[in-house]
RNA sequence: UCGGCGGUAGCUCAGUGGCAGAGCGAUCGGCUGUUAACCGAUUGGUCGUAGGUUCGAAUCCUACCCGCCGAGCCA
C-alpha cells in the first residue's frame, strides 16, 4: 500500500493505493456505487461494491456529499469504460470533512454566479485544465528566453508618475500627500535592463483603468516584455515569430490531455507552431478594410472588428506593420524615409482574439525622443532617468509586449480573459 | 462614457393586469456498471430597490442599483 495521485494511476494498474482527494459526485445503486474523485492531480471513478466492502465502508460511501474531503484505499484496474484508461476499487472510505450544499451543482450555471464563486469553481474541470496550461505556457515563456540567454528582469509596479497620460492609471495614494500609480508596463524599465544586461524581459501583472467591459480586457492581466540591445525592428519580429511557435509548440506538445478536456481544436494551433506568420503594411490593411465596405481614412486606429477581419483570413497569427506615427506611442522609432511612419508592429491572433503582442523599435536618438515628448505633453522631469539611457551609450534597440492572458485564451480556445486567470478583476468583478 | 439585453426558489428559467410555477439541487427511500444516471416522496420565495398608476402589480409608469453582450481604448 502506497500512497499515489491520480495522474500516476495508469502506471499502477495492479497495485494497492491510497489516495488523498475530494468528491466531486456520486451515483449508487443499492449495491453499487461510483465515485467521482479529484486529488488536484485529476479525476478519477472510484468503484465500492456493497457486497465487497464492510457495512462501515459501504454506508461512509454511501452519505459522501459534493466536495467532502476524504481518503480512499483501493485497487487499480484498468477499464475500457474509463476516459483515463483506469478506474479504483474501492475498499475503504475515510471521511476528513463532510461538506454540506455544495454551490455548484452539477446543472447548468451562469457566468455571474460562477464568478461569485471562482474560488470554489477552480476545483472544477474545465478551471482546472486551463490553469495546468496556463502554468506549461509561463514554463514555456521562461524556458525559450532562458535558452537565448536573456536575463529575467523584474520592472516595479508602481510608477513615479504617468507614462502615457493619467486617465488609464491606477493612482496610489502614498501616505497623504504623495501619488503614485499602478504599472501599466514594464517596458521603460526593460529597456535599462537591456543597456545593463543585452537581452532581458520582463513577466508580471500589469494594470489598466481602462472602462472596457468586453471579454477582451481585465483591469490586472500579465504581460511578458523582452528588450533587447542592437536589435533591430525586423530582429525583433523575427524573435516574435518564433517565440509565438515555440510556446504554442510548447502546449500542444505538453498540454493535449487539457487542451481535450476544453473541447480545443487544435488543428487551428498547428500553422502557428509552423512559424512564417503573414506580414501585411497597415496601408495594405487599410484598403483590404475599405475594399470590405469599411471607412478607414489614413492615420485611424484599427478597432477589435477591423482586427477580427484581417486575422479570419489566416490560419496563423498576422503582423501589422508601418503604422502611422500619430497613432502610436512616443517612444516608436520612425522609418528614416518615412518619418509619418513607425516601426512598430501589432500581432494579431487568429479566431478574433485580437492583438496580442505590440512592438517596437525604440527611439535612441536622445533629441527626437526630447522633441517626442514634448509632442506628447508628457512631464519632462519624469523621464530624466530615461533620456539618460541616450545620453550614456545609446544603441538601437527594440521590444515587444506579449499579452499572457490573451494569448491563453486564445490557445485554449476560452471565450473570455476572466477564464484564465484564477481571479480576475474587472470593472465589475473585485471579488473574491 | 455610449448602445442593446437582463434581474422571479440554492441554480437555470417560465409566468406580461387576477391563487407564486417548472426542472435541477438538497434531504429521505428504492435500484449491481452509472457517466449532468433513473424511479418515488419531502423541502423550497423581500419577484433587484424605492416610489407611482390600479379594485388588484412579478406584470404598466418613473428613478436608482446590479449584471451580461458590444463599442471606444488597449494587451
Amino acid at each position: 500500500m502506497h500512497d499515489a495521485t491520480i495522474q500516476k494511476l495508469p502506471q499502477l494498474i495492479g497495485e494497492q493505493v491510497r489516495l488523498h482527494g475530494w468528491l466531486t459526485g456520486l451515483r449508487s445503486s443499492g449495491k453499487i456505487a461510483f465515485l467521482q474523485l479529484r486529488d488536484g492531480s485529476g479525476f478519477v471513478q472510484g468503484v465500492i461494491v456493497r457486497s465487497n466492502v464492510s457495512d462501515e465502508a459501504w454506508e461512509a460511501a454511501r452519505a459522501l456529499t459534493q466536495e467532502s474531503s476524504l481518503v480512499v484505499t483501493g485497487l487499480v484496474k484498468a477499464d475500457t469504460r474509463s476516459k483515463s484508461g483506469v478506474e479504483l476499487e474501492l475498499d475503504s472510505v475515510q471521511v476528513i470533512q463532510a461538506a454540506h450544499d455544495y454551490p455548484i451543482t452539477p446543472k447548468e450555471h451562469g457566468v455571474d454566479f460562477l464568478m461569485e464563486n471562482r474560488h470554489l469553481y477552480l476545483r472544477h474541470r474545465v478551471p482546472w485544465a486551463i490553469m495546468r496550461v496556463r502554468d506549461e505556457l509561463s514554463r514555456a515563456i521562461h524556458d525559450f528566453f532562458a535558452e537565448r540567454g536573456f536575463v529575467r528582469f523584474d520592472a516595479p509596479f508602481f510608477m513615479p508618475t504617468a507614462v502615457e497620460g493619467t486617465t488609464n492609471l491606477f493612482e496610489i495614494d502614498l501616505f497623504g500627500d504623495e501619488k503614485a500609480y499602478l504599472s501599466q508596463s514594464g517596458q521603460l524599465y526593460a529597456e535599462a535592463g537591456a543597456m545593463a544586461l543585452g537581452k532581458v524581459y520582463t513577466f508580471g501583472p500589469t494594470f489598466r483603468a481602462e472602462k472596457s467591459k468586453t471579454r477582451r480586457h481585465l483591469l490586472e492581466f500579465w504581460m511578458v516584455e523582452p528588450e533587447v540591445a542592437f536589435q533591430d525592428f525586423e530582429g525583433s519580429l523575427k524573435l516574435q515569430e518564433e517565440f509565438l511557435s515555440y510556446i504554442v509548440g510548447r502546449v500542444l506538445d505538453r498540454c493535449a490531455p487539457e487542451l481535450d478536456m476544453l473541447g480545443r481544436d487544435v488543428s487551428k494551433l498547428a500553422g502557428t507552431a509552423e512559424g512564417n506568420f503573414p506580414r501585411i503594411t497597415y496601408d495594405e490593411a487599410l484598403e483590404i478594410l475599405n475594399g470590405k465596405g469599411e471607412q478607414l481614412e489614413w492615420g485611424d486606429d484599427l478597432g477589435a472588428p477591423h482586427e477580427t477581419i484581417l486575422s479570419e483570413m489566416h490560419d496563423r497569427p498576422l503582423f501589422i506593420t508601418g503604422w502611422p506615427t500619430k497613432a502610436k506611442a512616443f517612444y516608436m522609432q520612425p522609418y528614416e524615409d518615412d518619418p509619418e511612419r513607425v516601426k512598430a508592429a501589432d500581432l494579431i491572433a487568429p479566431e478574433g482574439y485580437g492583438e496580442i503582442v505590440g512592438g517596437s523599435e525604440r527611439i535612441h536618438d536622445l533629441e527626437l525622443l526630447k522633441q517626442r515628448i514634448a509632442e506628447h505633453n508628457l512631464p519632462s522631469e519624469a523621464f530624466e532617468w530615461y533620456l539618460d539611457l541616450r545620453r550614456f551609450g545609446s544603441v538601437p534597440h527594440s521590444g515587444f509586449g506579449l499579452g499572457f492572458e490573451r494569448t491563453l485564451a486564445w490557445i485554449t480556445g476560452v471565450h473570455h480573459l476572466r477564464e484564465v486567470i484564477p481571479f480576475p478583476r474587472m470593472l465589475t468583478r473585485m471579488y473574491p
